[in-house]
DNA sequence: CCCTTAACTTTCCATTGTAAATATATTCGC
DNA sequence: GCGAATATATTTACAATGGAAAGTTAAGGG
């Protein structure tokens, strides 16, 4: 609405505050680390003083919880990266749960954060949509596994929490570096060729 | 050596400081949580100043550290717990996955703390050990199982990263607040609803 | 045009972990 | 036993952090 004519807009005091502090503490954390993601540094990074986060998120924490929120949006991206096209469900399968590794160890620091209910604010209405998303897909995914002879009504359930909960804990091991590895370092076995034990009905 | 002929004795300064300050860390996480964990207030319940935990362990690291590897052995207790005199290996599994959710269930802060590599430093020595010992409990009970039908030569290790990321993934994400939760709040599935899909060969 | 409100800054404060210097008790050489 | 060396713990000081409070600037609404 106030737009001027000229391209070097600064709307009022700086433009979209809100969304400048997530970016730069997604920067942040990639460079620094969880220890880095300070309400001074991210302020700093944008270049206002450290307390004009507080009108839009309240406190650190909230500041951490959207950066999370924006996190789980990625890490669905992850996760449906590699699955367009492919209708073969094993190999559906196994591109989700890389996905969610794969995401896990190329944003670390993110990925602790946004799993840490003392960083962040579960009760969040925007974290928990985004999470949702983003645990739908591996949901989706886990549609018409087998696991346990699907006996029960709620078999389904049961293999998406099987699901969940293999996939999340071989990237939580894996980060904190408990997982078995060779003598080069590198681990034994990937979440792929683990994946290769379950199996679907058809 | 030095052992008066009075029974209360205050051997040096204040005893084994390096002991009780850790017990005292144990307590405060069970009443006040992780966020309660500082220095300070661990030193003020000993009753010595904030810069005495420093000549044993270094820096508040250090001090976690110590903290952390008490933690894995007293998880290891709870996995071993309830598999004394059992010798049916499908009881034993369930078992021993119970007793890791239920570590988690019964002290959430400490198992928080001995997963975090941020607080605790996972290339001390002691800490190695006990998280070693922790996971021997579960390595010992995976031998056996048929995962991804046993095929390479290397299967009983697969098979160990498939039982140790489950049981760790679902207890994080318990924890979390992430699993599937019935209309009064309670879980879906317990582990031990779960685990029986896993199949002994013999 | 003035008044209200949102966005942001400045200043201040309590809390935290750590370093340095100091004090005190224990241990060891003799 | 006795003094020096060492381990143990305290005091003091400091930089960094998150947050509260008051003030400043800009936007919008009558």
């Amino acid at each position: 609405m106030t737009d001027t004519l000229q391209d070097q807009k600064k709307p009022y005091h700086h433009g979209d505050l809100k969304h400048a502090l997530v970016e730069a503490g997604l920067d942040i954390l990639e460079t620094e680390g969880l220890p880095g993601l300070t309400l001074r540094s991210i302020a700093a990074r944008v270049g206002v003083s450290h307390t004009a986060p507080k009108n839009h998120f309240g406190s650190l924490r909230g500041l951490h919880t959207a950066i999370a929120a924006e996190g789980f949006r990625r890490h669905a991206v992850f996760m449906r990266d590699g699955l367009d096209g492919t209708s073969d469900r094993p190999t559906r399968l196994r591109a989700a749960a890389n996905g969610y590794v794969r995401f896990a160890r190329k944003h670390p620091a993110l990925f602790e954060l946004m799993f840490s209910p003392l960083l962040c604010d579960p009760s969040d209405a925007a974290l928990q949509t985004a999470s949702q998303a983003s645990f739908a897909v591996l949901e989706d995914i886990a549609d018409g596994l087998i696991w346990d002879k699907g006996r029960g009504a709620d078999a389904g359930t049961k293999t998406q929490v099987m699901l969940w909960s293999f996939v999340h804990g071989y990237a939580k091991l894996m980060l904190s570096g408990q997982l078995p590895c060779g003598p080069d370092g590198s681990l034994l076995f990937s979440v792929n060729q683990i994946i290769p034990g379950f199996a679907y009905a058809d």
